[in-house]
DNA sequence: CTAGGGTTAG
């Protein structure tokens, strides 16, 4: 419908070309006439249209209708930049208007390197870039993660005296921390008099594209301080996801009130990024509850509830949510199966793992990655079916990674498989992946099975390898803020006090029954100074800071990098029970 | 005589 009214309105222009006005009287309206049935196009058949006329009528060498042709075709999303770049062809003396226009086409259809080389062409043709150009160029930059070339715009920038405008600028903020020049996005943004939201935008959710979570708040917290505050959805998404990465509870519920207090509604987005806060800030029920009462959800909403209920070890509850996706209608996908096959994996479901991974493959149509034949090494492993785990990996359509064998190393480990820990451990070896905690895993089958040797020679391995174990940190929030805690660290926040509120729990503990273990300290050092070191993990420092900080009986929440140890895991429990 | 920045979830 909306096509014919159109091609009516083309046989108009043709009729008044056969009544033609005085000429000087006549173009502008007609010019005018053209862009404004360019722009009414709905579809590339009626664009080709009114293009054919707009020839034949000569205008093409008119800049304004040259112009609003390529930008139309390049931008609207029935448009082709193909086509656009050929009408491009024959224009003479291409404007700005179209080189900028042309960038962007290329940009929104990510053909990135196009749009690089249509700045050069244009600097070749000596067209002069303006404020118009660089937002787009720069976002070309940012996809292609080419800061050299970033910085290259940025001296044209400098060189054009485009430095002050406010679009320039977020854009270049944008570009240096999605780049990860975070020094440089900042230098952009000190330099603006005014800051405004989509300022503090860009230099926020730089932080979150590059998982600088704390960064992330804490720029938040300056924004609010500087009293740059409103209440903008996207930064509260972010700060959400900033949460979730940190086990923040206490500020994304915070958030959740902001979000209340001033949207008129919550969103799908907002909805699904709170529950995935709550269920993996290990609030699960109320993440849970607010799914439920969500009015349209979608594969994403599934997607963190399922992983989550997974997580929080709910198999059957997971399987269900499962169900009731598909019976929605909702077409999972591979992230989602990888929830559905580790509930399958939690709950020791090996033969239904094995159905869900058949349907993903021929009634889904989704190809298993790398990370579906994990879960699957995971199920077996779990289940003591190492042999047919193994069997998995040495049959699967792709080389195995790392991933697989350590779970294969640690199922051996757990199922006290020494032979094929051996194996799993050599082709981890061969990976060139050495861990120190791998290390620690098989040092520990062998110190099941009592094979001293192998465990003094696994730690002579490894101490002549001289393996750093990935330091271990520990973020623990108190009163919203959020604290991080490195082993053997004696830089953090009120040192002494942690130190000595470390040193009574210790004294309490040990009356209560805990005594060190020191077995995974694979340091060739003597007893007390393991017990020592095992007394400074990142996790103990973060509880006493947090049990100097917070009231009795307040839980205590801690997100770690990796597996917490032996020693620390009773700790805990000792801790827990004391509560 | 046209247009542009940040934009969020697994």
């Amino acid at each position: 419908m909306v096509g014919t009214s159109v091609l009516h309105q083309t046989h108009l222009l043709i009729s008044q070309e056969d009544h033609p006005r005085s000429p000087e009287f006549n173009f502008r309206p007609k010019e005018q006439e053209c862009v404004s049935l360019v722009k009414k196009c709905k579809r590339i058949e009626e664009f080709k249209q009114v293009h054919g006329q707009i020839l034949k009528l000569g205008l093409l060498w008119s800049s304004f209708c040259a112009s609003n042709l390529v930008a139309t075709c390049a931008l609207s999303d029935w448009g082709s930049m193909d086509y656009a770049c050929s009408i491009f062809q024959q224009v003479e003396e291409p404007s700005s208007f179209i080189f900028n226009n042309l960038i962007r086409g290329h940009v929104k259809d990510m053909n990135l390197e196009d749009a690089l080389l249509m700045y050069s062409e244009m600097l070749e043709r000596g067209v002069e870039p303006d404020n118009f150009t660089y937002p787009a160029l720069l976002k070309a930059c940012v996809r292609l993660r080419a800061l050299d070339e970033g910085m290259q715009i940025h001296a044209h920038v400098f060189k054009l005296g485009l430095e002050d405008d406010e679009f320039v600028q977020n854009s270049l903020i944008n570009m240096y921390g999605k780049c990860g020049a975070m020094r440089h996005s900042c230098a952009v943004f000190e330099h603006i008099d005014q800051k405004t939201v989509a300022s503090w935008s860009a230099l926020i959710a730089a932080r979150a594209s590059m998982g600088m979570w704390c960064e992330c708040l804490s720029l938040f917290g300056d924004m609010n301080s500087e009293g740059c505050w409103r209440a903008e959805e996207s930064i509260l998404v972010t700060v959400l996801s900033a949460c979730t990465h940190l086990g923040a509870l206490d500020l994304g519920r915070c958030t959740h009130g902001s979000l209340l207090r001033n949207m008129s509604g919550l969103n799908v987005i907002v909805e699904t990024s709170l529950i995935d806060m709550y269920v993996k800030c290990g609030y699960l029920e109320r993440g849970y509850c607010l799914f439920q009462r969500m009015c349209k959800k979608n594969q994403l909403s599934y997607s963190v509830i399922i992983s989550g209920l997974a997580m929080h070890r709910r198999s059957l509850e997971a399987l269900k949510v499962f169900s009731d996706m598909l019976e929605e209608g909702l077409k999972p996908d591979d992230v989602i199966y990888v929830g559905v096959l580790s509930a399958c994996g939690h709950a020791g479901l090996v033969e239904e793992g094995f159905q869900y991974f058949d349907r993903m493959r021929f009634e889904h149509g989704i190809e298993p990655t790398i990370q579906h034949y994990g879960c699957m090494v995971d199920l077996l492993g779990r289940a003591g079916m190492l042999d047919k785990a193994f069997e998995l990996i040495k049959n699967m359509p792709m080389e195995p990674n790392d991933v697989l064998w350590r779970s294969l190393l640690s199922a051996c480990k757990v199922h006290r498989n020494v032979e094929l820990g051996e194996t799993a451990a050599k082709n981890l070896f061969q990976l060139n992946s050495h861990n120190a905690s791998d290390y620690v895993v098989i040092s520990n089958m062998y110190a099941q099975v009592q094979r001293w040797q192998d465990v003094a020679m696994i730690r002579t391995k490894m101490i002549d390898k001289k393996l750093a174990q990935t330091p271990g940190f520990s973020l623990v929030e108190v009163k919203r803020n959020v604290y991080k805690f490195v082993s053997q660290d004696k830089s953090h926040p009120q040192c002494d006090g942690v130190y000595e509120m470390l040193h009574q729990m210790e004294w309490q503990l040990e009356f209560e029954g805990y005594s060190p273990d020191t077995s995974q300290v694979l340091l060739d050092v003597d007893e007390e100074e393991k017990r020592q070191r095992l007394s400074r993990h990142s996790q103990k420092l973060a509880i006493a800071f947090a049990l100097i900080h917070t009231s009795q009986g307040s839980p205590i929440r801690i997100v770690r990098n990796i597996r917490m140890c032996n020693d620390c895991h009773i700790y805990y429990e000792v801790n827990f029970d004391d509560l």
